[in-house]
DNA sequence: CTGAAAGCGCTAACAT
DNA sequence: ATGTTAGCGCTTTCAG
């Protein structure tokens, strides 16, 4: 960070008042059309940048907003924020990015950060039910617009962008219900790897599950709900592998994520057990390697661009105007099905 | 961004001059203690905040610093970022994260508007070959500190932390070689899928393939070095097809990266042919995908936390000491040897 | 059209 | 130990 010319040097240079030399910066219409060109010249020339600093406080606005993520390792939250980013750096902001590695305390963390950053809004995808509730409506009340994306909290009244988390569930469930059905399985035994029950989606996934299991007639039994204590492949692998040392193998599965979904699969094929043949597989939020894992994981895919893109309008347009009021916007899915849940789709891949 | 409290609100209240708020507030020893504790306490009653615009025209710091990557969907760049604010956030440092989508123009733009911003500091993963080398160069003599990781520019002289991808590329196709060897074919035939011709990796891994072979003793042939276009996995799917067509069937490929590598067995497993009895196959940059495809692809892991933190630390040190000496850091890689190159570990997979 | 002056919130001499 | 004053770089009245 050199020592920068400043509007000083250039209206001393000139031999003007440095206000002049502020107004023709601005580009007002108030300046000589001469005098203008000549500041922007030597401005050029001495390599004049503003400092943003000084800008900043008399503004009073930072044109910085903040991004809070559990994590960016999954690609899911990248794509995402490469949308954000697209549509605040065209508007002249700044994105501040944090994330938490799941953590709650380390979340909260990342919001003081960001707080004491001044900036003008923040964009958030929250890590854990309930813990930073408090803290998230204080932001608001405090002036500080927050939209949150994906993951939302529940208790807090503000812009949201989220999908039918529940609604695609049971579309992915009643897949599963429908597939084993037409291969001759009247009643199926419908497996879940439920998320955990710090994440509010957990809830939200499962319920979709057992209304889809109910709708079509068939009992919700909760010897086949697993609860997961992470969401990783590992995880996966191990409840499964638990599972098959049960002598528990269902049917179908249906896993709160892809790893999850992942981890059981290896865990089947490495017990010699046949996808989908014995057991068809659904996984959720479309990852990568739901394309790389053979056979290919159908699952739920989710408009990630979009979701980025809403989320940074609907902020915007807060930041532009603070008593927009609160929407809420529900994106639809995309249930893809391939070979892990359908047999007939073996053949294409 | 709520209108705050300032110093002066603070010293109007107390009945005292905003010079001993300030001084209380930076906790200096010449301040009554009975004085320090009132300042501390109505402070804290009145919610202030620094007003770090005003903080920073003073100290002529911005305590940001900028990082630039090519992508960050692959993982391989998000968990280097989680170190590298690990590091600066420890520090009182914020991190301003971009990506340019490999390409140099966005780069470039990004490093701008890093400048812009008055960080103190870049880390950089370069893009493409060249063409923002002299931008990196005016960025140094303009007085910020700069550090590349994973990919640096050769022409510019700064910090540097990478890994001998040279000695690496050597070492995953000299067990390329011994591993048919073993198979009892004393010529294999190793091809190779190269990287773009615009990042300077490629030419490294190349060169560590061609010695490698030639080595032991056999000959680099061209026809078995395919230039890809981009290195993603329908880029390894398109071309291993494409060799397939034309009934070019290696013994063995190291491919640029994971994805190329993982591509090509979707093709050659797609086109009937058994890998690694058939076609052994070595990736590099060890991807989360490597675990997930079947067989396991052998790769090489790089250390990525470790570069994340080195190439912090230095930058740190060039901030703190903007003399301080460029030094380059060569990172050890890490041969993961799996069921796709070496038959032998099939059976622990 | 331009200059002088005030002030954003804070820190740092310089006084006392 | 505290108050006074000046000033960081910039914008914005207010005069002319």
């Amino acid at each position: 960070m050199a020592q920068n010319t400043t509007i000083k040097d250039i209206a001393r240079a000139l031999g003007i008042s440095k206000s002049t030399v502020s107004r023709a910066l601005a580009d007002r219409f108030d300046v000589k059309p001469e005098t203008k060109r000549a500041v922007l010249e030597m401005a050029e020339k001495m390599h004049y940048r503003p400092n943003p600093f000084a800008q900043n406080l008399i503004k009073r606005r930072t044109k910085i907003i903040g991004v809070v993520v559990p994590e960016f390792v999954n690609s899911f939250f990248s794509r995402i924020i490469i949308q954000i980013q697209k549509v605040f750096e065209q508007e002249g902001f700044h994105v501040l990015i944090t994330q938490c590695n799941e953590s709650a305390e380390v979340e909260r963390r990342n919001l003081q950060l960001l707080e004491e950053s001044m900036v003008e809004g923040i964009l958030i995808s929250v890590t854990e039910k309930g813990r930073n509730t408090a803290y998230y409506q204080e932001l608001i009340d405090n002036g500080t617009p927050l939209v949150f994306f994906n993951r939302a909290s529940a208790d807090v009244s503000a812009g949201k962008v989220v999908i039918d988390d529940y609604k695609w569930s049971f579309f992915a469930v009643e897949h599963l219900v429908n597939v084993r059905r037409e291969m001759g399985q009247p009643m199926p035994r419908i497996m879940h790897f439920q998320g955990p029950s710090e994440i509010d989606l957990s809830a939200l996934r499962y319920r979709g599950y057992a209304d889809a299991l109910r709708k079509h007639g068939l009992p919700v039994d909760s010897s086949l709900v697993i609860r997961c204590e992470s969401i990783t492949r590992d995880e996966g692998l191990r409840v499964m592998n638990r599972c098959i040392e049960q002598g528990l193998i269902p049917d179908a599965l249906f896993g709160f994520n892809d790893p999850l979904a992942i981890g059981a699969m290896k865990a089947l094929k490495h017990g010699g057990i046949q996808i989908p043949q014995q057991v068809s597989v659904m996984g959720f939020t479309e990852s990568q390697s739901a394309l790389v894992i053979e056979p290919m994981l159908s699952s739920v895919a989710q408009p990630l661009d979009k979701m980025g893109e809403t989320a940074a309008r609907m902020l915007l347009e807060k930041i532009e105007n603070p008593s927009a009021a609160d929407r809420t916007v529900v994106l639809e899915g995309l249930l893809h099905v391939r070979g892990s849940s359908d047999p007939r789709m073996l053949e294409s891949e």
